[in-house]
DNA sequence: CTGTCATTTAACCATTCGGTTGACAATAGG
DNA sequence: CCTATTGTCAACCGAATGGTTAAATGACAG
């Protein structure tokens, strides 16, 4: 359980807060791509696209292997673990409200209950 | 299960990129906050830090109430449960590795008890 | 009514962002 | 060698970001 830089996770949620690049990761869990093949579903320059990898390879979410002209990229996971970490650290939080909920739902079950029981 | 707007996550992802802004969800975690509280550990001004509570309102992981003069945040941690809901998706992928250590570290063992039981 | 406390708004500034185009570099395949 | 293919780099643009200060709002206290 290592403490990151904050840095670092600014870096990581920060190339996640955009939609270009979440899919760009998305398709990346499908397998390695290159840059070409992670460009071409965007109405966009290769040149932009291109920008969206450095992005994420900067946030060490992806890393790259040249292999000839053709830059390899595939997915760095353990950096997508490492801001979910941060986030579990509040899982409590929202897990809470729903046992709350579900508290709420039991009681008025026994209420229920007891009322058919004397009617 | 729902699906979010992309949108939706672009602002949450944003707002979690500033460690002064993850430093406040982490404040309020503790329980509800004013915005002058919620300034007070920061070498900026109030207006500065009231704009990163905005930030965080419109990304809809703050909610606020307003209480005469002063303004109470509380941490809407539903929202924060959205950006990890995202991340999970790529669960697999960083616990897959530790799975092949595991896998690996099990070989290994085996490989040895046989070397054992056949000296 | 007056002042003061809590906060937002407005205006401004430098920097970063997401995107473009055009030039460049390197490799692959005739 | 020549020419595509793959991708980056540099310069530029408008919009957003993170911060400031100064003024405005709104509620409470005397």
């Amino acid at each position: 359980m290592v403490e990151l830089p904050a840095h670092d996770l600014d870096l990581i949620f920060r190339a996640l807060s955009d939609s270009t690049r979440r899919a760009m990761v998305a398709r990346l869990a499908e397998g390695e791509r290159s840059v070409g093949d992670l460009a071409l579903p965007f109405a966009m320059s290769l040149a932009g696209a291109s920008k969206h990898v450095k992005v994420l390879e900067e946030a060490g979410l992806v890393r790259r292997s040249v292999r000839g002209r053709t830059h390899i990229c595939r997915l760095e996971a353990q950096r997508l673990a490492e801001a979910d970490e941060w986030l579990r650290r509040y899982e409590r939080f929202w897990t809470k409200s729903l046992d709350t909920l579900e508290a709420l739902l039991k009681a008025e079950d026994a209420a229920n209950a007891r009322k058919g029981e004397q009617p």
